[in-house]
DNA sequence: TGTACATCAGTGAACGCGCGTTCACTGATGTAC
DNA sequence: TGTACATCAGTGAACGCGCGTTCACTGATGTAC
């Protein structure tokens, strides 16, 4: 068959990395070939080592690049309802954080673990933060809020029931909103 | 090489879920060998069929009964401070509850999702009643502090520092039990 | 402007290994007589 | 009590498939002259 135009390597690296983000978010790391991803770029497997050197190599891409981007964008959050919006968008059904959805692949990956493990202590660090802590470090509170979220997410997608799924987000966003003021 | 004295099938079968339950734990369903487990219960991989249709059956059945019996025992705590032991119970570094250290795995499998399901919805109601529900069911607050639990453990195994994993195992803990008096 | 060649991204067949599963066989225990 | 046979749990070699990885090859683009 023939071959498409030549293109830039980095951007199909790209491509390979925004499919990959979405399979492994969708399936698990163990359960997305190599050649899944690579189709899902729109490509035949056998580039894929002209990217990375390994499936594993992709796997500690794609989840320290992800998380780093979550932990980036919840530091740069302003405004009196920031943690308000944080949560939310957190617990949205469709959202899948990868401490959530990976987590416990990612507990037992060697690889990117140190990444994960900062990203998780900056994510933490940004709602002790909002949560009024003195300095930029995680506080216990900062910490059982990730917990619940984190956690929510967990149940929610191992609950069989939609509702309960639902009851879940809801509930964990109510612990955490209905302190101080309400924010809609 | 010689074989066994013959045992008791259901002994042997009990066996092999025991083993199971630890290594899935451990190590996670796709990452553990069905010949992992069969030798862990001392036995070679061949007789596994003996015993289970396949190793997604014996993953379904390790993960209901694990959970059921959680439910179970938790639903049996009394005293004032039932509350505080499930809680520090579960935050143990070395517990290792299915629903956190297999809670991705899990949200993907078809199989004991239902069961999954069920077991999570009974542990959350037995918190609600601890924390002051009226009936039966799980309120907001129990899905909240069940949330907090799991996530708690799925971060602290994610956490590369020990110290962190030390950090969010206490805050989940301090969190949920210093409401009212203090247990220790 | 045109030709020859190097470079480079991507293709797709093939390889090898791990792992779930099957199966013919073994050795011990239970039962009939 | 002893012998013959059925049953039954377990063994270990073998099979087949999926998947990560490799590699010879293709076709397009860039460069030298």
């Amino acid at each position: 068959m023939a071959t498409q135009p030549t293109r830039k390597r980095s951007e199909t690296r790209a491509r390979i990395v925004e499919a990959a983000a979405k399979l492994f978010r969708e399936r698990g790391i163990d359960a997305t070939g190599v050649d899944a991803v690579m189709a899902a770029a729109g490509l035949t497997h056998g580039g894929f080592y002209l990217h990375f050197a390994s499936k594993e190599a992709l796997a500690a891409e794609v989840c320290a690049t992800q998380l780093a981007a979550s932990a980036e964008r919840w530091r740069g959050m302003e405004g009196p309802d920031a943690f308000a919006r944080i949560v939310e968008h957190y617990l949205r059904p469709d959202a899948g954080c990868p401490l959530a959805v990976l987590g416990s692949e990612l507990g037992r990956r060697a690889a990117p673990n140190s990444e994960v493990g900062q990203a998780a202590r900056s994510m933490a660090a940004t709602l002790s933060w909002l949560l009024g802590a003195a300095d930029g470090r995680p506080t216990a509170e900062g910490w059982a809020a990730l917990s619940t979220l984190v956690g929510a997410v967990v149940l929610s997608r191992v609950a069989g029931d939609p509702r309960d799924a639902a009851d879940i987000l809801a509930a964990a966003r109510d612990h955490w909103l209905s302190r101080g003021e309400e924010s809609r």
